[in-house]
DNA sequence: CGGAATTACCTGTACGATACAGCTATCTGT
DNA sequence: ACAGATAGCTGTATCGTACAGGTAATTCCG
């Protein structure tokens, strides 16, 4: 409710609708390019597959279910992924030896090192495209955005 | 292929991983939130309705190529996107006055009021999001999203 | 002017990512 | 030990997208 304010755009609101634009831009932006660089046969991991290496990596193997729910995605959709992942020899499954009806996931090798190989190469053109940006402004940003995401995070309770 | 850097991690690489990271998790975020908050029956505007009309009211009435060249898309999905968004009653289609072969995309009132209707909910939601941040930091985090999306526009050659 | 190449749009088809519903196997609490 | 909850899998549906192919209109060139 918050009954809102019908006092027209305050500054801050407009502020806001800066926000808005550019992180719908951005959205777009980063789905444009995954599908334009991500589509290729050669492609070195697609999308789904290098978040949940990552969060393999940053968390450690865990079963389908802490991932779907740290992936804010439905279990189905991870089973499958995960079942392909398998098949492309990026993740293996082990029973879980404290639960006889989950199974832990856990990145392979060859997994972690292609997720390193798509990290490196974004990190890198995030260079390229920053190449103009002093230090500080790099900096800064890093930093909004983490704290932009913290608060995403905390608050992401419309439901 | 660039074999650069064998220095290890500088500085700066630390910084643009961060970067790295936290875009990608912007990236997730919207797209949970998007096919959470969007698939309820009462959804104002389905998919990429919203952007189209964003575009449309910024950039005026178009052509269905013209529209999507600016949004990286094929024609025929911005056809189909056209075509439901015109049984919806949110844009109308004439034919383009000159040149025969074209359609000309233009926002109805109804299409741009449930345009800013969802541009008023986002911008209220980031409100709320960020309501413990200081009027600076707003300020600097829409000016640092707008340069990064110029220069990932500016630079998306990687082709 | 007239045919060839190009362009604009639409339609058919396919695919990837996702969700939901329903199933089976296993676990947990009383 | 049984009832209910939970983990994962499978079937099915939807949405957004792309590519290939078709038709109509436009433009280019001789």
């Amino acid at each position: 409710m918050t009954d809102d304010h019908t006092s027209g755009p305050v500054p801050d609101e407009i502020t806001l609708g800066r926000i808005e634009t550019e992180v719908a831009l951005l959205m777009r932006f980063g789905e444009a390019t995954r599908r334009a660089s991500g589509s290729a046969e050669h492609r070195v991991l697609d999308r789904a597959a290098y978040v949940i290496l990552r969060h393999l990596d940053v968390a450690g193997p865990q079963n389908v279910s802490a991932l779907a729910a740290k992936l804010n995605l439905d279990g189905s959709t991870v089973t499958r992924q995960v079942s392909a992942m398998q098949r492309d020899g990026l993740i293996a499954r082990t029973p879980d030896p404290a639960d006889g009806r989950g199974t832990v996931v856990s990145p392979t090798p060859a997994g972690l090192q292609r997720m390193a190989a798509v990290r490196t190469a974004r990190t890198r053109l995030y260079g390229d495209i920053l190449a103009a940006w002093s230090t500080d402004d790099r900096d800064t940003l890093a930093e909004l955005l983490h704290r932009f995401n913290q608060a995403l995070e905390s608050r992401p309770r419309p439901r």
